[in-house]
DNA sequence: GATTAAATCTAGTACACACTAGAAAAGTCA
DNA sequence: TGACTTTTCTAGTGTGTACTAGATTTAATC
């Protein structure tokens, strides 16, 4: 029972990083058995379809950026501020997905190029990712810390957007890190980039 | 002379719309050939290949949206504020992308999943787009109106990112319009979600 | 109406893909 | 070592894809 753990991880391993890099579409399941030495048939041994395969790592991806924001948001203070929940939130979810490991990158990177089984099958794992940023967003709205004129869905959305797409021009190579992503995001949806004081036009949906 | 044109144009609006909604890869030559009622080898005579096809019609989409965020900031007053310019030019990018045609959204639906000959072919479009949001930025900071603690680049993606993640979860069906998201965009990224005075910690990259 | 050109169709090729069946090899443990 | 199980390989199938060649039909021109 132990060899068949280690393979199945290199081929976890080996999907994840492919997805995150090519898509759904270019990982075949000849290039996965590829590049850990196999003959692709030898992958049906651990895994009964490529899509079976696919879901494991975008579950896996959801956990680990779940997990990543959570922590953040659980080694706060008991008194902040809700702008810096919000603040660590981003920071966490822009060096999960950015930084961090190929599975959460996998996740947001194959985004919107799924077949629908696999769509269907995360859209409730999306869902609970996106209860934590609506009740970060009430709490702040509640407390009079944030403007309550703006669509709360549709905030969230945006600032979930910003970050995603951030995986399209992003490179770990760059002077700018996925923290610095991260707190431009923050500064920018939180404070604004204007100087001086606001006109906040009602905005009501 | 005339037959041609016309079948080419249906060719291509069939192609964009796939596009649109299903992205790449389910975009089939066979498929685009049934909407339009055709053999797919028809195709093959208005077009050499199906690259060339997609091309073109990102080609559009591209071309539509600049035009339409030229034509937006071509009405502006000549004593506009630069946060205006940068707000009519969210929104009218918001409701090309969102809220117009196939072309402009094929072409955000299908970014990170097309083929590499494509991906290259498109990025000097894109970043002739990104050079629009580039000057809006620089005038804003120039003349005092926005923040220039922030890396303009990264403050230009995340709002561009911010905009074509919408095209994700965006629904034509709700009460929820193009140019909605894109007054929320400017909320946010301009004034900010925060109510009160800011505290803009020195982010400097 | 006949002749030519334009446009589409029929019928196929070649290839990459996910996946299967059964033989072979590698590992496990008495 | 030998019997057994687990894992991998060899060799294929079927399907969907982009694309081609040549016949056939439709349209335009004189």
């Amino acid at each position: 029972m132990k060899k068949s753990d280690r393979t199945r991880q290199d081929i976890l391993d080996a999907t994840a990083s492919s997805l995150a890099t090519v898509g759904y579409t270019a990982t075949t399941v000849k290039s996965i058995a590829e590049t850990i030495g196999m003959q692709d048939a030898s992958i049906y041994y651990h895994f009964s379809s490529k899509d079976e395969l696919v879901g494991e790592v975008l579950d896996i991806g959801t956990a680990r950026a779940v997990t990543a924001v959570d922590q953040a948001l659980a080694e706060l203070q008991d008194d902040h501020d809700p702008r810096e929940a919000l603040r660590v939130a981003i920071i966490a979810h822009a060096e999960a997905v950015l930084g961090g490991g190929d599975y959460p990158r996998a996740n947001v990177r194959t985004f919107g190029q799924l077949p629908p089984d696999l769509t269907h099958r995360h859209r409730q794992g999306h869902r609970n990712y996106g209860q934590i940023w609506t009740r970060l967003i009430d709490d702040g709205v509640e407390s009079g810390a944030l403007r309550g004129d703006l669509n709360r869905s549709v905030a969230r959305l945006i600032i979930i957007g910003a970050l995603c797409w951030a995986i399209e021009w992003f490179d770990a190579g760059e002077e700018v890190s996925a923290a610095d992503v991260g707190e431009h995001v923050f500064q920018m949806v939180v404070n604004g980039l204007s100087i001086g004081e606001h006109e906040s036009p009602a905005v009501s949906v």
